[in-house]
DNA sequence: CATATGTCCTGAGAGC
DNA sequence: TGCTCTCAGGACATAT
């Protein structure tokens, strides 16, 4: 499941689309529930083919292509999407493809196994709208001052508030279970209970785990549908301490991980390194 | 307003 | 072997 790092990792893969300009815009056919297109694909066609790529950027787990009219068309890989300058893992889930011409790379993929990606083209104004109304700031770069500023007027658990991206943009269920580990926070302590020390420790693991893992292209899980193109995977998944480490030993102080489920959500933490209290 | 739950989707794996 | 069932969790809609 993408998250801040795999996305990071896929603009980086696609930078070499910059410069380049839409001459072909096609949606493979598939036996497969065709993924959401917004706001139609005959306005995409319309509004894109013909326009330059001037810059590739991220909004939290989105990937941003922004063009010479102004607008914006914003990639939501949420589960299983990729976006890939070539090589994807096969061509029935292969959902959108973008031809270039005068750029290094000459398209851009969109590939999502199971669909449920959402590709949206926007204004500047629609996206400046949004980034203000639904996004928090980026979690590779935000301060304990400004969590606190997010979370603490709520009681909500601080694992389950990690994932809101109205409030932090970039961080899904692996690296919140993650991030907590290294910071020793409880996963279900509540946000309004967490002291100053541990909004500074939570600030500082986050950004030393989504920096280590965007450094090793994000973590590709068993089920291996993240990578960076059809045969290379992450190489986070080395690193990881608690994510889908159930019964196994902490490298800390070796007492068995534990899973536990907040808000229909998988959990992973060590009862002793991360206590409540 | 805050918080909780339901929904979409495909493929893998378990169990019989 | 082949069926049915469960599970994974992004973002958002809807309910309380």
């Amino acid at each position: 499941m993408p998250e801040l790092p795999e996305v990071e990792t896929m603009c980086r893969g696609i930078a070499g689309a910059v410069g380049g300009r839409i001459v072909g815009l096609t949606r493979p056919r598939s036996r497969l529930r065709p993924i959401e297109i917004l706001p139609s694909w005959p306005a995409l066609t319309r509004r894109l083919v013909g326009r330059g790529i001037e810059r590739v950027g991220r909004l939290g787990k989105r990937v941003v292509l922004h063009f010479d009219s102004g607008d914006a068309l914003v990639i939501e890989p949420r589960m299983t999407g990729l976006v890939l300058a070539c090589d994807p893992p096969n061509r029935s889930h292969l959902r959108l493809v973008i031809d270039l011409a005068g750029a290094r790379s000459p398209q851009v993929l969109f590939w999502d196994q199971r669909g449920l990606g959402v590709v949206r083209l926007l204004t500047a104004e629609q996206l400046a709208a949004r980034v203000d109304r639904s996004l928090g700031p980026d979690a590779l770069t935000a301060t304990a001052v400004q969590l606190r500023r997010q979370f603490a007027s709520t009681r909500v658990p601080i694992k389950v508030a990690l994932l809101d991206q109205r409030r932090l943009a970039g961080v899904g269920n692996l690296y919140a279970s993650e991030i907590l580990f290294h910071a020793r926070v409880h996963p279900a302590l509540p946000c309004g209970e967490v002291s100053e020390q541990q909004w500074s420790a939570i600030a500082s693991a986050m950004r030393r785990v989504l920096a280590a893992a965007v450094k090793h292209e994000g973590s590709t899980l068993a089920d291996g549908t993240y990578r960076v193109g059809r045969e290379a995977t992450g190489g986070y998944q080395r690193f990881h301490r608690v994510y889908q480490r159930k019964d196994e030993p902490c490298f800390r102080c070796q007492m068995p991980i534990v899973r536990i489920v907040q808000a229909q959500r998988s959990t992973f933490f060590c009862p002793a390194c991360q206590a409540i209290g």
